[in-house]
DNA sequence: GACATTTGGGAAACCGGTGTCATTTAATCG
DNA sequence: CGATTAAATGACACCGGTTTCCCAAATGTC
């Protein structure tokens, strides 16, 4: 007589929550306590519709009371696949990223995946060899791609091969295939645009962002084509290639303020530029917005720490995040591949613009 | 006679590198490609001393050649235990958490481990409970916990209950039993001490940090002591508890600019509220730094960013990271729990403070 | 009432590794 | 040179889940 499905003799009955104090329980306490298989409990576990109503019910009373969760691991084996996230960016702004991550937890909290952070050199060689190591070793349930990352098509095209799911932030949409949150920079920077006109300005100036970002061309883009609706062409001298970075911030203003006659406005495309033409007027002994108007984008929490305040653009970043990552676990869409989630930005006025004086 | 070492009489010959083209190679093929058994394999992938050593050659360069990888989630299973480091915060400031996960993956890089984020409410009923189910579920290899969270001692006793390595980054030796991180911000700020009094300053305010942070005692402790040192001590009115934030480095600022004689100096123990102390400055039409010296702490990219660029300390960030994730994956380091690490962080001198006018 | 069809549930193999212990091989010794 | 001992290796169970396949009971059909 084998004792299978009774106690083994030796020890006192196990028929009913006598788990072993320190372990956590497994399917095969569950299944034993329960009186089922643990083919059975798994069938619960994973929603099943070939369980017996009452048989569920016991079953997930009982998980509810020793407090079983499923080991991830041991799912994740026999899956083929792990509950992980992946995050890939190569971006120098921390705000974003954290952002993002938070946002994205908000959304896998609670469901059983976790989010595994991987920075990377967007320029290095090795990118796509090293993100693809990530994914394949980990066997990520699906990765999100932060800007500038998220334009890279010869990664995307990489992650399609291996079949990994992922979702792009960014603000094109990139093609009709995969799922994205899209950020309408375009229509943003446009509001932007509408804002320094109706306050008065005609000699206005831009500091774009590098050619090789998708954003900065549809940031620059938008802009110039609402000025160009109201009736305002720039001249090329009016507008300058930055980096997005501060230092090319400071030079874009250089650049523009020496003109003559001086820009009354300048719209940077980022915070940071944008702080950069704060320390370049400031240093011409310019006053803001007196003199010169000025307007960034991102509102990251540098826009409300310059003085004056600056007035810039709010991009919903943790609903991108939540989005996202909604997007991944969600498997309604993985048919559904070309859902794509728009977010439009808008303006927030500060205290750094006002209408040209003289 | 029951095929076993030897292919399968059907299929054709699978002595050498036949992998099927798609899947990844399993410990099993390695094992029966180089002629051993999977314990041997298994072996050479934990460095064990017992495999003779042309064995292990031969094992290693099969491995290298097909990129075999051991799957992290199957050693885990094994192993009771996952190749997962959590990255435990609840800080709003994102550079540093950014700063802290570059950091750490600069170590974890190449490592089999990766960094899993868990930003959670410090203040909620449910942390403890939230961090531990995580740390169970995940069966995290080990923790690093962030400020202000390192600091909770029933966090820390909690995850000691589990069994849970962690290291804790903050501006004090905690105990004496756990390793730790932490930057000497004592020797920092007494740094900022001297610099104003040997530039002549004389009428100072501190805005220091929220009481229920150890780094807030710990840097108005060490920029007070100093002082006191060289024999100028505070009255009461020129001390003034912020909480880390820009609007308190308004108020905080506020209320010293108003008194008579009016400070000359003002030191905020973060750079969040040296940008209030700025914005308060201004507002009341002073000059920084001809009427009014102002240094920050933690060099964020603020300081760089704000007009005239502030005089800060810096924290060696993602270096404290870098340790952290050292100390967790290191294995020497288990017995030696009481292995800590301490970094002064230095003054950055910019052009926010000059001797005091009149 | 005999037979086909559905449905709930279980046994055993499997995912890709590691632990234990027995067994083979090589080294040492009297 | 056989016996003894140490070093290297292998067989097998196991980690905690899922999948495959099969069975028994319940239901439907004529």
């Amino acid at each position: 007589m084998t004792a299978r499905k009774k106690p083994s003799p030796g020890k006192p009955g196990r028929d009913r929550h006598d788990l072993p104090p320190g372990a956590r329980a497994t399917i095969n306490d569950i299944a034993r306590i329960a009186g089922v298989s643990k083919k059975t409990v798994s069938r619960v576990i994973n929603q099943s519709p070939l369980v017996r109503e009452d048989t569920r019910e016991k079953v997930l009373a009982l998980m509810q009371e020793v407090g079983y969760v499923p080991d991830p691991q041991a799912r994740g084996l026999a899956f083929r696949r792990s509950f992980l996230i992946g995050l890939v960016y190569d971006n120098p702004n921390a705000q974003y990223i954290v952002n993002i991550q938070n946002g994205a937890l908000d959304t896998l909290r609670g469901s059983g995946f976790e989010l595994v952070v991987h920075p990377c050199d967007g320029k290095s060689d090795e990118l796509i060899e090293g993100v693809r190591a990530f994914v394949q070793q980990q066997k990520l349930h699906g990765v999100i791609l932060l800007p500038p990352l998220s334009e890279n098509q010869a990664l995307a095209d990489a992650l399609l091969a291996i079949e990994c799911r992922y979702v792009r932030i960014a603000s094109v949409q990139l093609d009709e295939a995969s799922p994205m949150i899209v950020s309408n920079d375009r229509a943003a920077t446009a509001e932007v645009a509408d804002y320094l006109e109706s306050l008065g300005h005609r000699e206005i100036g831009l500091i774009g962002g590098p050619s090789n970002y998708r954003s900065a061309h549809e940031r620059s883009a938008g802009f110039l084509d609402a000025l160009a609706r109201r009736g305002i062409v720039l001249p090329p001298d009016r507008i300058f290639e930055g980096g997005y970075t501060f230092e090319s911030g400071v030079a874009g203003a250089e650049h523009l303020l020496a003109q003559t006659p001086r820009p009354t406005a300048i719209f940077a495309c980022n915070d940071e530029m944008a702080a950069g033409a704060y320390k370049a007027a400031f240093r011409r002994g310019l006053r803001i917005p007196e003199q010169i108007s000025i307007v960034g984008y991102d509102d990251s929490p540098l826009a409300s720490r310059l003085w004056p305040p600056l007035t810039t653009v709010r991009l919903a970043i943790r609903d991108m995040g939540r989005n996202a990552a909604a997007m991944l676990i969600d498997e309604r869409r993985t048919q559904d591949q070309s859902a794509t989630s728009i977010v439009t930005p808008h303006l927030v006025t500060r205290d750094s613009c006002q209408p040209p004086s003289g």
